[in-house]
Order: structure tokens, then C-alpha cells, then sequence
DNA sequence: TCGAAACAGTACCATTTTGGTCCTGTATCC
DNA sequence: GGATACAGGACCAAAATGGTACTGTTTCGA
């Protein structure tokens, strides 16, 4: 079905929680609440994110996440790759070379084309346009993407 | 990953070999062969692209697959849909209104319209053009879709 | 008319991935 | 020094995936 796991949805979810109290420390079980999530959960995801260096952790009392950027400067991308890894739709998208059909199928070249333009799509959705609820007002050029089928 | 299952990467290999070769009917074993891949595979595959309606299949001796239509009007959202279904990058991306969630998380939007953006993407790319193996020759003005990031 | 070739359909199994839970350790605040 | 809350593992159950096998059914050709 060509979809993404559904840890990478619920980081979406968590993520723009974070992202609608911009000044506030959130703990595990407040972000839990509101995103309607069991606890432990989304205390993996949060792991998972500040790896990526997409939220700040605080120990302690009154520790909890924080946004470590804008939300401006989170795009999809950056969520589905902290959760998933980098982005291709292949195997060999990413390791060529070691696909021993490689001579057979040449077809890996359209499937990097493919999973590069769909980066691109990843890459202009920002959080900010998420937590808005608004469908893609344009950011960058590349963003007239969408028309083709949408 | 966000990557397309592996059957489906091996549909494309099989459909560009089938392409290859406009005018004959292909045996499951030919086909097998030329895309260097088990033939119980393959077999499989070829069924579900007949459902599909992307090859036609004649049985008996000296039966075989065929495309159903020109390489030009088969693409790439075609099979991977074939294979995996409907294109959706979550599970609320096609079925709304049945996630519970749904109140709490409102990402749901922001992801339809990624989905819909990727599906054109898959759209915009033939079979002939993956047949050709170039990168990604203008077809549709919706293809300067790729810069993005590529 | 009969047998071989080749697709159709289905059922099955092993492996891997995914999603989710729990437990122990460590830092911070009061 | 104790309570709170994150860090980092290990771990397990369930589902999806990929691959295989077996049994029909159709068609051609001798």
C-alpha cells in the first residue's frame, strides 16, 4: 500500500502536539494524553525523535521535550527518515551496486528518480504546515508538486 | 524506510521485460529467466497484474503474458497499485472518519495531500520511460516535479 | 482423442518486521 | 535523600511478507 509505518504517523501526531505549545517543556505523560497515545509509546517515539535531534529532552522533575528548532524548520521528511530511516522506495534506491539483477533490470534509475521527487514532496511539508491543518500553502518552489493527480 | 515491497520492485523488473518485447506472448518460464528471478515468483506476479488488467495471459501450449496496453499508457502508480493496493501513505489516508483519533491529531489533511502529491509523482513515470532506463525524459508538465531533491 | 504445455487458483509455511511492554539506570529538583 | 521523569536496553506477541507446492483447467497438436 505503499505507506509508512504506523510509529511514522504517530510521530507525526506527537510532534505537532510539541509543536502547539512552542515555549512549554511537555512530559511523556502530557504529550500521551493529548495525542490520545499509550504512554510507553510515546515515550519510544520521543526517543526515537530526540536521536534524530528533532526534540530537546530535559531530565529531572519538570523535565519533558521541546521542539528543538521552529516548526518552521521541521519538514516531514526529517520525521519520516527519523523514524524509518533515509528515504527510498527501493533497496537498491540507496545501495546500488550490490544488486547482482542490476544488469538484467535497469530499472533502478527510475526508482531513484521516483523516490528523489517524492523526497522533494516530504522535504516542502514543514510541521508548521501540519499543526495549520492547511493542505500545502506554498513554501518553496518545488511545491506545485502536488498537482498532478491531487 | 518508506519503501515499496519487494514483490513490487520485482513487478516492475518483470513489466519492463515483458514491454521489451511488444509483439511476442512470454512464457512465465522466458520471462523467469530474462529477469533473472524464480519462476513460482514470477508466476505469482503475473497473476496479479493480469487481475489488475496491466498484461493479458493466454493459456495453452504456447500461451504465455502480454501487455495489455502500450508501455506508454501503463505507469508506475499502475503497478505498485496492481501490487499493494490503493496509494495511501497512512492508514487514514484513504479510510477517513474511522480513526478515533481523528478529533485529537489533525495531521490527517496534511497527509492526504502528501499521499495525492506521491501518487501523481508515480503517475507521471511510464513504463516506457522506465523501459528506456533514462532518468526521466519530460512527458507531462507535471515532471519538473523531481528537482525537488534530486 | 489423448497427452503435453502452460496458466489459474489456493493453501501453506518460514522468516522478518512491526508494534507494544517492561525493567533498570541516571539525572534533576525540592 | 527522595520523588519525578527521561535513557537505554531487552523482550515478546502478532502480523505481514516472501516464497513454495499442489491441484485444476484450458489449449494445441500429433
Amino acid at each position: 500500500m505503499l505507506r509508512v509505518s504506523r510509529l511514522t504517523d504517530y510521530a507525526t501526531v506527537v510532534m505537532t502536539c510539541i509543536a502547539a505549545h512552542p515555549a512549554e517543556v511537555l512530559s511523556t505523560a502530557q504529550i500521551a494524553d493529548e495525542a490520545k497515545l499509550e504512554l510507553p509509546t510515546v515515550s519510544k517515539l520521543l526517543k526515537m525523535l530526540g536521536h534524530a535531534g528533532l526534540v530537546e529532552s530535559f531530565r529531572g522533575v519538570n523535565g519533558g521535550y521541546r521542539l528543538a528548532r521552529p516548526a518552521e524548520a521541521i519538514s516531514l521528511a526529517d520525521i519520516v527518515e527519523a523514524m524509518e530511516g533515509p528515504i527510498g522506495l527501493t533497496e537498491c534506491s540507496l545501495a546500488q551496486g550490490q544488486c547482482e539483477r542490476l544488469s538484467a533490470c535497469g530499472v533502478s534509475g527510475s526508482w531513484r528518480t521516483v523516490s528523489g521527487a517524492i523526497d522533494g514532496v516530504l522535504r516542502a511539508m514543514t510541521l508548521a504546515q501540519m499543526l495549520a491543518g492547511r493542505p500545502m500553502a506554498p513554501v518553496r518552489s518545488a511545491t506545485d508538486t502536488a498537482q498532478a493527480t491531487a
